[in-house]
DNA sequence: CTACATTGTTGTCAATGACTACTTCTCGGC
DNA sequence: GCCGAGAAGTAGTCATTGACAACAATGTAG
């Protein structure tokens, strides 16, 4: 009779297999994940996580889900945090960079799951709660006088582009000998400069995009 | 006697490769990358490419190597075109960008081979050129007085930092219903006026890294 | 012409993702 | 209480892949 034995049915594999994952990617990247390991690792045969995820790409696509989710929160609640809205725009580029920095492999297969061809709508969709966030607290300050009068569709999608950057390289490490608190310190210092004064007419770009051909 | 038939010798064997991965990583990701595939679509033996490339990962890093000596060709030599300051550091900003968009596989290599453990010291060291060129239009800009004082190291960085988000994003169609001219636009506009306004001292961002914790 | 390094070929192995057929457990209706 | 359907897990198989080793063909220096 078995007693201490591995029951015959795991009962929560598949919320099993998604956290094993996670730390899985943190520790080895994408390229390292393998179901065959995942099941090893759960001491489940290894056809097992086909029930749960029709393949490899599926339990990515609910890594990323889970990663949007995760981040979302985190967003959220920053958006609410500080005095003024100066200060919570700098709490929501902490927020987001933070998250980066605490799961960088994590939010590598988000950003490269969620335009994945055949990702769902829903992959596709929850990415954008960030930009929202952000166009709310520009349009705020901008009726308080904050910042100067622009579209705060493009401003927004400048922010989130900025600290997107900022974030995928504070995560990969990237920034060379510079803290990533100094950096998206500067980087929200100046973005939050050049909104409150606005772009001179002059000043527009006008530079053809591409630049010269060199090759 | 052999006419027209493969001479033993590929002769230019190690060129191939690269340029026949270059053309599979842009349309199948570097996923899709197999030596083995490789060596079939040259008609070549599978085992032939290891005489070139150790492994797998020996190839990708050549691969990055070439795209940071491609990318580095087109920005410096849009650090010379424009007629002031101000269109040349567009004008660089248009040249990264464009070369993400036209090689968004290569650059996604690029930027995650550069960190990976193992990686030369030439790969580590070659993809900072794009940020000496704007710190140098960045000092040039603060001594003609056009942009106000700072520290010309970290807002380079952060140059740097926001027009690489643009140009990943931009790369991997993530704009949402933006246009990459507009954005780049947009994003060097705001930069521009930021370190021309500087930072005023009483909105320095004082929020602590992370802000608050949700989970 | 001969020794040797380079380049390419062939064969092989372990690991993997995906598929199929089978077994074991759970649960709701009767 | 049983029983049948379906969920959950097991076991076996196949093609592909990366890596490696042994061997053959080529070019070249001495």
């Amino acid at each position: 009779m078995v007693m201490t034995d591995q029951p015959y049915h795991h009962g929560k594999l598949r919320e099993a297999l998604l956290e094993r994952a996670m730390e899985t990617i943190e520790q080895a990247g994408v390229d390292g994940l393998s179901l065959r390991q995942l099941a090893r690792d759960l001491n489940v045969s290894h056809g097992a996580p086909a029930k749960h995820f029709r393949d490899k790409q599926a339990l990515i696509d609910a890594l990323a889900l889970a990663g949007f989710e995760l981040m979302n929160q985190r967003i959220l609640a920053a958006a609410h945090a500080g005095d003024g809205l100066r200060q919570r725009f700098a709490s929501v580029a902490n927020a987001y960079v933070d998250f980066a920095v605490s799961h960088p492999a994590l939010l590598t297969v988000m950003y490269s799951t969620k335009h994945h061809p055949g990702s769902s709508t829903e992959l596709r969709n929850i990415g954008e709660q960030g930009i929202h966030v952000a166009r709310a607290l520009i349009a705020e300050a901008q009726d308080r006088g904050d910042l100067a009068p622009g579209d705060t569709e493009t401003l927004a999608m400048v922010c989130f582009v900025s600290l997107h950057g900022a974030a995928l390289l504070a995560a990969g490490k990237q920034l060379d000998g510079n803290s990533v608190e100094d950096v998206v310190a500067a980087t929200t210092d100046t973005l939050w400069a050049g909104m409150a004064a606005g772009v001179p007419a002059a000043q527009l770009s006008q530079t053809p995009l591409g630049g010269p051909r060199v090759l």
